[in-house]
DNA sequence: TTGAAAGCGCTACCAA
DNA sequence: TTGGTAGCGCTTTCAA
């Protein structure tokens, strides 16, 4: 059995209420008896029991992060991101990973409530009534961190998909590209894939071009983005291919490797979210940095502003993103974009 | 005020003590109580509270996880393995990131205690003995997942990293390959690099081959594979390159695309590690797969094993490895290799 | 099969 | 400045 705070008391021959001021510096203790509780406490090792602790006094310090897989590196920047500006103000982090299972995701609400948890970040792949209903049953601080924007009581952190995506395929078309594709993952209308698309479409109209060559892929993985091209991509002498994220952009890059189509020579192909990879393969890929550290750091602030009963500002909170231009993107030659009129 | 085992007893109109037996099926109640008490904790959403249940019980079902860094794949591959199969026996993951300091190591290993967690697995980027004592304070299961081998006292799960080395300089010999370097962080002898390139060096030397080629990086990531390589890679007339990790092996072979020379066709280069990156680079990256979930999954066994009281088998435990063949090495041609003799 | 009550380790109140 | 004590929400004896 663990040293407890009767132990302390004992040996140091004070009553457990002088202890319990001492460690938490709580109330005035005189020097002498401070001197010999903290001396007791150093030799025989005292650590007070954070269980009983937070028992009392209903702060358990430890926030719930529920996540869809840690093996997402942008998911993995999140958390890094909740940490340690969790741990700034003392707080834990209780993890659980959904693996993009609703009814887990439940599962955990509840469980993580049952630990007493202070508040809750959900890094969802959807967000959802039932999971909104769930969550509606705890009076503690919730944060969405979501690649879904459907509308939701709840606070979210996330980025202008929309404004971006607009951005990037100006940018594209800033570049001399005419004949731009759209890849991404077009399942679930109220996805972040959807707004991206709406950017994409809205740069293209208001430049008078065709938005109309979109490729769809099934699911938003490598091998998915790589599936979702042919040989329409040559067929529509395509020259430029906006990719709704990174692992898409990843795959379509393989798959103009493979089949002959020089990077960025022959057509240029851009990415959104700069997950460390994207800097790594050659060429190097341009894309949307999203702020995924700041973002898991902005959501994690925002409970503790809640927990501290601090007025809360704005519901929805946007980050600033950037573009990343590096060397997957070319200036379109003028000889060869005529070739191609 | 949540709603408490009190209420629940009062609205069915039983003690306590027969709504904890309901709750926990640990003694026979009558099924109209049962029933009852059921209804009510469903009406009301009664919940209990684990960290008063935890007071008693001292099962807190909480896990200490203490990591570098998340940001590493191979780090959140291990969290997921340990998570996993910590969630089938329904432990749950408290989680604490140290970016490599030993000061915060120390002090997250002491709050974890205090939070009561039942056993600890830490990642870590180094062994030492501070850590090895202020365990020695605690009386629950550890484990190291760590990628020093230095002895511990405390179980490990590795994998054969000697053996594992030996064996892919062996295949890089059967490709033909006699001009082998080794590229690897060489800082610490206690390291696994250091059995890494033992390994190296006992296949070399077994063979008649001269194993001095060795490059000397400044730390384990993409940009000190890089800077550890220059023009002596030519003037040697190398043709294979076996690097310790797979970030190093990453910058390797940015460095050669770089300095034109052709990946494998000029040179192999090989990793350590199987990061999800080297399969998705062109040319994919050959190396070692370690498995790095499994190590976590095992890591977390042998803590839930500790914890019934089982007899725990060996103290370090060894994983399988697989040499994972891809496009960045190649078998020599033999023509090329009489031209550079 | 049930209830009363002790007690887990601590904080916080009240009284001295 | 100190000590006594109630009580946090629960499990677990012990007795009925």
């Amino acid at each position: 059995m663990a040293v407890t705070i009767k132990d302390v008391a004992r040996l140091s021959g004070v009553s457990i209420s002088t202890v319990s001021r001492v460690i938490n510096d709580s109330k005035p203790v005189s020097k002498e008896v401070k001197r010999k509780v903290l001396e007791v406490i150093e030799e025989i090792g005292y650590k007070p029991n954070e269980i009983a602790r937070t028992l009392v006094t209903k702060k358990s310090y430890l926030i719930g992060v529920i996540v869809t897989d840690l093996a997402d590196s942008y998911v993995a920047d999140m958390v890094r991101g909740i940490e340690e500006i969790g741990k700034m103000y003392n707080y834990d982090i209780l993890l659980c990973s959904t693996y993009g299972d609703k009814e887990a995701e439940l599962k955990y609400i509840q469980l993580l409530n049952r630990k007493q948890v202070e508040g809750m970040i959900l890094i969802s792949s959807t967000i959802d009534e039932e999971v909104d209903k769930e969550i509606d049953q705890y009076d503690i601080p919730f944060v969405y961190l979501s690649r879904y924007s459907k509308s939701t009581k709840y606070p979210t952190v996330s980025i202008d998909y929309h404004f971006a995506s607009y951005e990037m395929t100006k940018y594209l078309i800033s570049l001399g590209h005419r004949k731009i594709g759209f890849v991404g993952y077009l399942e679930d209308e109220d996805s972040t894939q959807y707004e991206k698309l709406n950017g994409y479409i809205r740069a293209m109209e208001e430049t008078g071009l065709d938005p109309s060559f979109i490729y769809k892929t099934k699911g938003l993985n490598i091998h998915e983005g790589y599936d979702a091209l042919d040989n329409s991509v040559l067929d529509h002498a395509l020259t430029a291919l906006f990719c709704s994220n990174d692992k898409i952009a990843l795959g379509a890059l393989n798959y103009c490797y493979d089949n002959k189509i020089n990077t960025p020579e022959d057509i240029s192909v851009v990415g959104f979210g700069d997950i460390p990879i994207a800097s790594l393969i050659r060429p190097k890929l341009t894309t949307i940095k999203e702020p995924f550290y700041d973002m898991g750091a902005v959501a994690i602030r925002r409970i503790i502003k809640d927990l501290s009963k601090e007025v809360s500002e704005e519901k929805h909170i946007k980050l600033p993103y950037q573009i990343q231009k590096r060397d997957s993107s070319k200036k379109i030659e003028l000889e060869k974009y005529k070739d191609k009129e």
